[in-house]
RNA sequence: GCGGGCGUAGCCAAGUGGUUAAGGCAGUGGUUUGUGGUACCACCAUUCGCGGGUUCAACUCCCGUCGUCCGCCCCA
């Protein structure tokens, strides 16, 4: 047998309804700050990936699908991750010629070569918001808002926003020679990876699990001392902006993300109901990102969710929402099933939910479907209604029932429906 | 790439060396051939992920392999 692929899946029905409340959520909320959807390609130039992502880190090094295009020698990756394409795309179609700020959202699969585990997967889902063209605290401010109201609309509590600044290219190389200085002491006492790191990527050492590496890393120089007066000012705005929304946010002085665009803000939304990992939402600034694959000098700032981890989450507080039939059509007998795909496309017409019994077998049986179904009421459809153009209502919860023209049916659609939401009790 | 747990029906499972592999849910048929939700009855794994080995005998022990889950790394 053939089977799926590992770290990728199936999202069958019994989970959708999940996706779709988020999608919908997602596309409300964002709706109403005015951004707009924009689909890229889920494969674009290795080169993009490398240039915007960074050759450095790991999702470039060793987690990319990457391979040749047929009978070409241009190197293709599946993208990892959202924000390299979007930029590409801002470049490319001059977005930016439009002046002011673009206002930015996507949704879809992201490719990554890992070890799947608790919440991760090597085709996940992400969807993700860049604003661009935009330097002032309150973009930082505005997106935090919107993923927090996104969360917040799907039911989530207990959530933590952690930020932090890594402040701009200069502020970063001056911290990271007054890290290694700290950290160089200590270096037999951090765990092999952060030993490798100290000369790598020494920033990422905070945020190491190893407990001895951690103790090292909380009496650590914090970042936030080495930035220059202007990254200290913005981050200090944004952190006011935060309070004026009353949205509640810890400074995590170890927060460094892995990719090497972020400038500036850095911030992650976390769970602990999420295993190992625990970032639902994750995102910061980026304001060299734009020029460094070739557009103008643009300051941005932008976020991802992971849609898996969210689902997770969802999954915990409610069950999942299903689509039901307002009405069950049972029907039986040659003239009658004949009429009934008529009724049913006839009623469905109308905005009712119908689903139609193609079993043809005996009446209990299509009945007992029916009431599973979550049908509040069955129409019934035999030789004698056939015959007069007639049809029954069958109300379940009560089992009174009552013949019907089906074009007195169809003409009572609406006062149908009302009962139906009374019924159903909810909408 | 590294470490650990687990693979018995569509799902949840019991069985831990000895003739026919519990049970529950779901499904199908029936009691009820034009009326459901309850009840009762019947059917539903020649086989325990796969391959090899040990043994008179393996779902059970051993080796390998594949899959899956959890963790490290990293991230959403």
């Amino acid at each position: 047998m053939i089977q799926a692929l590992r770290g990728t899946r199936d999202i069958l029905p019994e989970e959708i309804g999940y996706w779709q409340l988020i999608e919908d959520t997602v596309r409300e909320i964002l709706g109403r700050a005015v951004y707009q959807e924009i689909r890229a390609p889920i494969f674009e130039q290795t080169a993009l990936f490398e240039r915007g992502i960074g050759e450095a880190t790991d999702v470039v090094g060793k987690e990319m699908y990457t391979f040749n295009s047929k009978g070409g020698n241009k190197s293709i990756t599946l993208r990892p991750e959202g924000t390299a394409g979007v930029v590409r795309a801002y470049i490319e179609n001059k977005l930016h010629a439009q002046g002011g700020v673009q206002r930015l959202w996507y949704t879809g699969p992201m490719f990554r070569y890992e070890r799947p585990q608790a919440g991760r997967q090597r085709q996940f889902h992400q969807v993700g918001l860049e604003l661009l063209g935009c330097a002032a605290p309150r973009g930082d401010a505005e997106v935090i808002a919107l993923a927090i109201d996104i969360l917040q609309a799907l039911g989530l509590k207990d959530l933590k926003l952690d930020i932090n600044s890594v402040g701009n290219q200069e502020d970063r190389t001056k911290y990271r020679q007054v890290l290694v200085d700290y950290l160089e002491p200590y270096k037999n006492d951090l765990d092999e990876d952060s030993k490798d790191r100290l000369t790598r990527s020494p920033l990422r050492i905070l945020d190491s699990k190893d407990t001895k590496t951690q103790e090292i890393a909380q009496n650590a120089p914090k970042i936030i001392d080495s930035l220059s007066p202007e990254s200290k000012k913005h981050f200090d705005i944004v952190l006011q902006l935060l309070t004026d929304l009353n949205i509640e946010y810890q400074i995590n002085h170890c927060l460094v993300r892995g990719l090497d665009y972020y400038t500036h803000t850095a911030f992650e939304i976390k769970s602990n109901d999420l295993g190992a990992q625990a970032t639902v939402c994750g995102g910061g600034r980026y304001d060299g990102l734009v020029k460094e694959l070739g557009g103008p000098e643009t300051q941005a700032v932008g976020w991802a969710i992971g849609m898996e981890r969210l689902v997770i989450l969802l999954q915990k507080l409610s069950s999942n929402p299903i689509n039901t039939p307002d009405l069950y059509l049972v029907s039986r007998g040659e003239a009658a099933e004949a009429q009934s795909l008529l009724l049913a496309q006839q009623l469905r017409q109308t905005g009712l939910a119908v689903e139609l019994d193609l079993s043809g077998s005996a009446f209990g049986k299509q009945f007992k479907r029916g009431n599973r179904s979550g049908a509040v009421a069955c129409l019934v459809l035999g030789d004698a209604e056939a015959e007069n153009n007639t049809v029954n209502l069958k109300w379940l919860a009560s089992g009174e029932q009552q013949a019907i023209a089906q074009k007195d049916l169809l003409a009572m659609t609406e006062e149908l429906k009302t009962k139906i939401i009374k019924l159903k009790g909810f909408d």
